[in-house]
DNA sequence: CGAATTGAGTTTTTT
DNA sequence: ACTCAATTCG
């Protein structure tokens, strides 16, 4: 594509952007504004016109999918292939970097990257030894998480405490958490990016080599960064300043998280000169839902000001239901669901149901169950956690890096084979006594027979074990995988499911060393999510960040919950709420709708709800604002619930029932999911099995009952 | 060592 | 209400 190419169809802000090509430069782009479009033909333009090399391009972006989505629009821009070139997360950036320079800063570069889990299990295990209260873990560990996103050293942090004891005891934990995974030789995932900077830091030539690499540094949703990303750019950008960074500050949500919005104020003291530029068109959204969640943001205070608009019309106003219970909520929101599918403009890919808390699917849930209506929660358990996976990661880790202790502890006796605390501790003695990991540990006893017989031949049979599968380091991952489910009986008495993950994870895997698989199962959380089914998505508002669906639901628009009550007496919590409110407004194109409840249960206590303090800001002129204050439109069946099945309204007689069978000369036989409309325009919707959901006028359709 | 029971806590999440 | 985890019992 020609440089007039890549500017056709752009507004003139983003043609600025686009031409804008020496010296940084922040773009803040609203919601919807068309910001990828503008990175990715900035990528094209500066390859193909400024015959800049793809790997001279640093490009980095918060998840998988969006440098997956990256690269896929770059390559359908320019021809050449994208091989070598740096586009990918902060994580797996800092994961390459590392690999090749690590050894700089006394690492090993054949590293393992422990996740979440493995990070709380090496965290619980210190806090036990050093007798802290054990289910302090969690919080211990993001504590230390967020000093590393920080770049916070467990010196420093322990200068600038405010002498407490509890803090002492943190940074003791923090100082023995790096310290037990260097012996481990692990890294978690904020020391990619710590000790990346790390490494820039101390050693000049290493930054300078990469300064020089990188003729452009593109940063995707910049106000997610937190303190160690911003440095890391900021060290690659500060020599030559071509830094392209787009974000914008009103869909920040993630400060819980460790993100500093402030990186975007700070970008214009840190780079001088620094050109900026606003989207404002939106691309996506009418305008009343532009309005509507313009309204919200204003309320804001400091905050860089932008005014959507949009060239698409009003378009529908925005609903807002308040009902009674939650189960009315959800029931208003399924049947809706239903009317709008039944028009036919919409399928139920098109729409989304999106909440504060994940506690809150449940009652959508069952309503979307009870209509037969398919649904997915998008979130929740990635492949990569289920425990079968992990299990076997483990060995694959183990095997790969006998220090690897923490995989150890995980395996050590699953399967089954009779190595209990007991025995652990024993271990865990050893190398401490000696200093070694606890594989050389378990070596050391064998060898030494220091323990009861029966002790050293399960211990044998282990180290055999790991032995064996650690002579196929060299044979391809999916091989491994085989081997190790093989060797060690794992997949006997495993429910068909899990072996079934295990058969994924072998076909996931196919094609790749294990050391390059063990990367990636690190680095990328979920497998691709594929969709092809056509059913509604679930998910929280965080979750629905990046997304964008025709028809957005937000239900739970109460006090308590948006914002959430813990946010609610933190002046700046409560914006970040206003901002996840924001974000969730703006993922609507066409139709949104939001709903509340006057009471809800929240962990089992039943609560009188108060409508959010946000919709105080919404002007009603946008808005059909509907208070119920019962269920009135019950929908023949399904109306058992005490309460509001007084209304037996059934408004017309449908011949055909939700449920019934029918027989169609073409089809065959077919269920009726629904009957609407009246007289001549009465409609059936039938789903015949093997052929699909079908709507039927049931004047011209010659439908049997059976 | 493993199963069963009791008890506490309860946002949001990517890598 | 429900989950997850720790402790206790067999």
């Amino acid at each position: 594509m020609s440089k007039e190419e890549l500017q056709n169809g752009l507004n003139p802000q983003q043609r600025e952007a686009l031409l804008h090509t020496d010296g940084p430069l922040l773009v803040l782009a609203g919601a919807g504004s068309g910001k990828t479009r503008v990175i990715t033909h900035k990528y094209a333009l500066l390859t193909k016109e400024e015959k800049v090399s793809p790997s001279s391009i640093f490009t980095v972006t918060f998840t998988n999918k969006a440098a997956n989505e990256m690269k896929e629009r770059i390559s359908s821009l320019i021809s050449d292939d994208l091989k070598g070139c740096w586009i990918g997360t902060f994580h797996s950036q800092c994961n390459r970097i590392l690999r090749s320079d690590i050894t700089a800063l006394g690492y090993r570069s054949e590293f393992v990257i422990y996740d979440e889990s493995d990070r709380h299990s090496l965290i619980r295990h210190i806090l036990r030894e050093l007798k802290i209260y054990e289910a302090l873990y969690k919080g211990v560990a993001s504590r230390i998480s967020s000093l590393k996103a920080s770049m916070v050293t467990p010196e420093e942090f322990l200068s600038s405490g405010d002498g407490f004891g509890f803090d002492e005891k943190l940074a003791k934990v923090y100082i023995r958490f790096q310290d037990e995974l260097r012996r481990c030789n692990a890294l978690d995932f904020d020391d990619l990016i710590m000790l990346t900077v790390r490494l820039f830091q101390e050693h000049p030539d290493v930054l300078q080599k990469y300064r020089e690499k990188f003729a452009y540094i593109l940063v995707d949703e910049f106000q997610d960064t937190n303190r160690a990303q911003y440095q890391l750019v900021k060290f690659l950008a500060s020599g030559h300043g071509n830094i392209f960074a787009v974000g914008d500050d009103d869909q920040s949500i993630y400060r819980f998280r460790g993100a500093e919005v402030k990186n975007i104020l700070n970008f214009e003291k840190d780079f001088p000169g620094v050109k900026v530029i606003k989207l404002e068109q939106n691309y996506r959204s009418t305008q009343n839902i532009l309005d509507v969640s313009g309204s919200i943001i204003s309320k804001n205070p400091k905050r860089n000001v932008k005014t959507l608009w949009t060239d698409r019309g009003r378009g529908e106003k925005v609903f807002f239901y308040w009902l009674p219970v939650e189960e009315d909520e959800a029931k208003y929101v399924v049947r809706t669901i239903k009317d709008i599918y039944l028009k036919g403009v919409y399928n139920y890919r098109d729409m989304a149901v999106l909440y504060r808390i994940n506690l809150q699917s449940r009652v959508i849930e069952e309503a979307l169950r009870r209509e037969g209506i398919p649904y997915r929660v998008v979130g929740g358990m990635s492949f990569y956690e289920r425990k079968e996976v992990k299990d076997i990661i483990a060995y694959l880790r183990l095997c790969v890096n006998h220090h690897d202790n923490v995989s150890l502890r995980r395996i050590i006796n699953t399967p089954h084979r009779g190595i209990g605390s007991a025995t652990l501790n024993k271990i865990e003695q050893e190398s401490k006594r000696r200093g070694i990991s606890l594989f050389e540990a378990i070596r050391r006893i064998c060898k030494t027979k220091s323990s009861s017989q029966t002790v050293i031949d399960k211990l044998d049979v282990f180290l055999k074990l790991i032995n064996g599968i650690s002579g196929l380091k060299d044979s391809s991952a999916s091989e491994a995988i085989k081997s190790v489910v093989e060797l060690t009986s794992y997949a006997e008495e495993l429910e068909e499911q899990r072996i079934q993950n295990l058969t994924e994870l072998m076909i996931s895997a196919e094609g790749s060393s294990i050391d390059e698989f063990l990367d990636r199962v690190s680095l990328v959380t979920r497998l691709d999510e594929s969709m092809p089914d056509d059913s509604i998505s679930l998910m929280t508002l965080h979750t629905a960040k990046g997304l964008e669906f025709p028809v957005v639901f937000i239900v739970g628009i109460e006090e308590g919950l948006i914002p959430y009550f813990k946010s609610a007496d933190n002046e700046e919590e409560v914006h970040e709420e206003r901002r996840l409110f924001y974000v969730g407004l703006t993922r609507a194109k066409d139709i949104l709708c939001l709903t509340g409840a006057r009471r809800r249960r929240i962990f089992s206590k039943r609560q009188e709800q108060e409508p959010s303090r946000f919709l105080k800001d919404i002007p009603r002129e946008h808005c059909h604002w509907v208070e119920k204050a019962a269920c009135k439109k019950v929908s023949g069946n399904g109306s058992k619930e005490k309460g509001f099945a007084r209304n037996k309204a059934v408004v017309y007689a449908f011949p055909y029932k939700t449920g019934c069978r029918v027989r169609h000369p073409k089809w065959g036989i077919g269920v009726v999911r629904d009957c609407y409309g009246k007289g001549d325009d009465l409609k059936v919707c039938v789903n015949f099995p093997g052929v699909g959901i079908k709507r039927l006028a049931l004047k011209f359709a010659h439908l049997e009952r059976i």
